[in-house]
DNA sequence: TATTGTTATACTCTATAACTATA
DNA sequence: TATAGTTATAGAGTATAACAATA
């Protein structure tokens, strides 16, 4: 016989279900820690990277997080139209937007800091801090490669 | 000072970013080692509940996947194309779809298996069996709650 | 010619609503 | 009335191509 019809055919079994279905479930719980801010797990990726370092080009910003230069501007275009960020010419090369948060923005990113730990924390909750630190250290590993 | 300027916004900081990574690259993985045999990895976990128990109908096969009855509809429309499966009325109730394996699709599963842990090894393969062990196990917590 | 930002477009995934046939 | 499967539709997410402005 090929295959055990008596086991269980469990999604848990693959890595894949896993990783996906923790993500789903730890983008829904940030999400809704964020809402009150007006953003989302997406945009607090890009208010991180902007907080930090020097102010940077749309496209700067976009490579730091992996995502199309395409995406970026539609998450500027309502970060832009909240308030949260200034997209202005860059004097030395016009072609580019230099892009910074604004003192909201500055603002919305520390409550936002604090709100995403919290989350994180609450998703890793049932675990082991020990095993935490492993799930996060195996993962940059994978990712590594 | 709220924020640390002098320190680097990296994405690997937020977990969300290294389980979506995580999840991209190995499915990116699993779909190239199934491609020669028709599927991708999403086929694949329903041909897995399909070859495992007993016939089941369309929804309790999307239940046990965590996939809307929609979406099992396109997967199973895909997959019956192909030769894959069949489906036909349940006797006892004519509402239901009992789905199950053809020949073809018996075969093509046992195939899809082994390349299946073929890619999930290659992909686990830069961490140790035991960190591999460990992050299963975590995951499995963390969605056990 | 190449690069940055933009727009348009398309494709996947996902969720909802409404329809049909059956119960 | 409720359920299983289906269809239509719409919303996110993502990728590609083409364009304007600038280098």
């Amino acid at each position: 016989m090929s295959t055990d019809s008596s086991a269980a055919a469990d999604p848990r079994d693959l890595l894949g279900y896993l990783l996906k279905h923790a993500n789903l479930r730890l983008t829904a719980l940030t999400d809704a820690t964020l809402e009150r801010l007006g953003i989302d797990s997406k945009d607090f990726g890009t208010l991180r990277v902007l907080a930090h370092g020097e102010p940077a080009s749309q496209l700067q910003v976009a490579q730091k997080l992996s995502v199309d230069r395409t995406t970026m501007v539609a998450i500027l275009d309502e970060l832009e139209r909240k308030g949260i960020v200034v997209r202005r010419p860059d004097p030395a090369d016009r072609r580019r937007n230099i892009v910074e948060l604004t003192e909201h923005g500055r603002q919305t990113f520390d409550a936002a800091q604090a709100a995403y730990r919290d989350a994180e924390n609450a998703f890793l909750a049932t675990v082991s801090p020990r095993a935490a630190d492993q799930l996060r250290r195996t993962l940059r590993d994978l990712l590594d490669q």
